[in-house]
DNA sequence: TTCGTAACGGTTGAT
DNA sequence: CTATCAACCGTTACG
């Protein structure tokens, strides 16, 4: 935390420096008296136009100060903020109300800013006087330890290390291919530009919007079979060079350039298993390879996944099924299903019961992600059909309490359970010179206000083949709830806001 | 202003 | 069971 504000600090390039010491001292990273005294002006109305524009767009990142462009001050430097329809009423800290009214868009009423924003009682114990009083350290930041969640500069909630939520990945895609500016992209989903940027590369370069792999380790390169080999090797020439076993094994094609064993594994493998010919087999002996173990992992590496599931909740081993094509990194995971938007979206599972049957790990852990999801996106959905059973037996980021707790994310799923919301291998697309063009004429309409219906999506827009992951997963479906979290992010308004 | 990218601190899962 | 490692993550700041 010191050491994201001594960089930002000290970077006095930036134009809006400022803007994220504020947005820190919101978030209670900063919330000493000499940790604040630092950046700001002594007083209040001597401040710099600088500083006072700076608060002006910390305010606007703020999603619960909707305030009008005109006089956000007027609305803002209260000690709290209820929303009562869609007027935001500023009050006093003795609880008179002020009379300072402004509208606020898609809020509940009786909701206070806290609720809205994590940042917004913060920066109303801040503004007045331009002088930090206090620094309100909201739950959602209170303690790291307790802490499920974090919020970007631009009011987004994210967790750390951790991948967005599918909906939000394929949201990015979806608005891209409406012809929507990543910038606005950014601001709409409340993404970093950077992730916005590095989504879409992403799915131009792969077809898929999965995220990676994380975890794990690669394959062994060196199976029973690379073993046998060498041995072979040892046996019928003991004066061989490790580096002529490793020429042998590609060119036999033992191994491919991708898993064939370094010279120096190969010399480990002579000395350590390999080293008393006299016991010829004993690797087989003790341990026997299954005959698929033996067979590609070049097929499978760099981006193995040994513990996908497959969809009956059983290990999945690398190899089993593995369509195998030739030569390529195909890395196919078993996805049975083509690798559509309706696939992505876990439209199968939705509609497949047994299916959800078997999603039991993922659901409530999207299910947190889809409060977020109801939190920071305005959405046309006003029920909340969320199994609060399935959301508190995630123990990994169990829901606080606090009154915070709807921008609380608690993104715990694992690669394999998030990758399991997408399925199929490919097949339905057909890359076609832009990938960032429309691909169908329901999305090919960038116009501005375009309001999208999850239906559009779902029937008109197509996945390129996916070489990376998505065609590497079991599919792993979703639930009812999961389906409705995303088209909760369907729902959202496509209005952008051009600065 | 927009966007690509590297640094950073974090998570994950195999070993 | 814990530590290590190498993969990936999203945010941030820079250019």
């Amino acid at each position: 935390m010191e050491k994201k504000w001594r960089r930002n600090r000290f970077c006095k390039s930036r134009k809006n420096a400022k803007v994220t010491e504020v947005l820190y001292l919101a978030h209670g990273y900063c919330a000493t008296a000499e940790w604040a005294r630092i950046p700001l002006p002594s007083s209040g109305r001597s401040n710099s136009v600088l500083f006072r524009k700076s608060l002006v767009e910390v305010l606007y990142a703020a999603p619960c100060l909707q305030v009008p462009r005109a006089s956000p001050y007027r609305h803002t430097c209260r000690d709290k903020v209820t929303f009562i329809g869609d007027t935001f009423h500023c009050w006093k800290r003795k609880g008179s109300q002020c009379g300072c009214r402004g509208q606020a868009s898609g809020v509940e009423p009786g909701i206070t800013a806290s609720r809205i924003h994590p940042f917004a009682e913060a920066i109303l114990f801040w503004l007045p006087g331009y002088r930090l009083i206090k620094v309100v350290k909201r739950g959602i930041m209170e303690n790291r330890e307790q802490t499920y969640g974090e919020v970007n500069q631009l009011g987004g909630v994210f967790v750390n290390g951790r991948p967005l939520p599918n909906a939000i990945r394929l949201r990015i895609v979806e608005l891209a291919q409406l012809g929507i500016r990543p910038c606005d992209i950014s601001r709409q989903l409340r993404v970093s530009h950077g992730c916005v940027s590095k989504i879409l590369a992403r799915y131009n370069e792969t077809g898929s919007i999965l995220p990676g792999a994380i975890g794990g380790s690669k394959p062994r390169v060196t199976t029973p079979n690379v073993v046998k080999n060498i041995r072979e090797y040892k046996q019928s020439d003991p004066g061989i060079f490790a580096w002529e076993i490793r020429d042998r094994l590609l060119g036999d094609g033992v191994c491919d350039k991708y898993n064939v064993p370094s010279v120096s594994s190969i010399s480990r493998i002579l000395r350590n298993k390999i080293g008393n010919l006299s016991q010829p087999h004993q690797y087989e002996n003790g341990k026997q390879a299954s005959p698929q173990s033996s067979l590609s992992y070049n097929h499978i590496y760099p981006y193995s996944y040994p513990n996908a599931m497959s969809p009956s909740g059983t290990k999945m081993s690398n190899s089993a099924g593995v369509p195998v094509t030739g030569g390529h990194v195909s890395i196919s995971r078993g996805w049975p299903s083509p690798h559509t938007v309706s696939n992505i979206l876990g439209i199968r599972a939705f509609m497949d019961p047994s299916a959800i049957a078997c999603a039991e790990g993922y659901a409530p852990k999207m299910e947190d992600w889809t409060s977020v999801n109801r939190a920071a996106f305005p959405s046309a959905h006003g029920v909340n059909g969320i199994d609060k059973s399935a959301i508190e037996t995630d123990i990994k980021y169990p829901q606080p309490t606090s009154s915070l707790s709807s921008y609380v994310p608690a993104c715990a799923y694992s690669p394999s359970n998030q990758y399991g919301v997408y399925s199929g291998p490919a097949g339905s697309y057909v890359s076609s010179g832009h990938h960032w063009q429309a691909q169908g004429s329901s999305l090919s309409h960038p116009g501005a206000g375009v309001s999208m219906h999850p239906s559009d999506i779902h029937s008109s827009m197509a996945f390129k083949h996916a070489v990376r992951d998505g065609d590497r997963k079991p599919p792993s479906p979703i639930s009812k709830q999961q389906h409705e979290a995303l088209s909760s992010i369907h729902a959202l308004s496509l209005s952008t806001s051009s600065s």
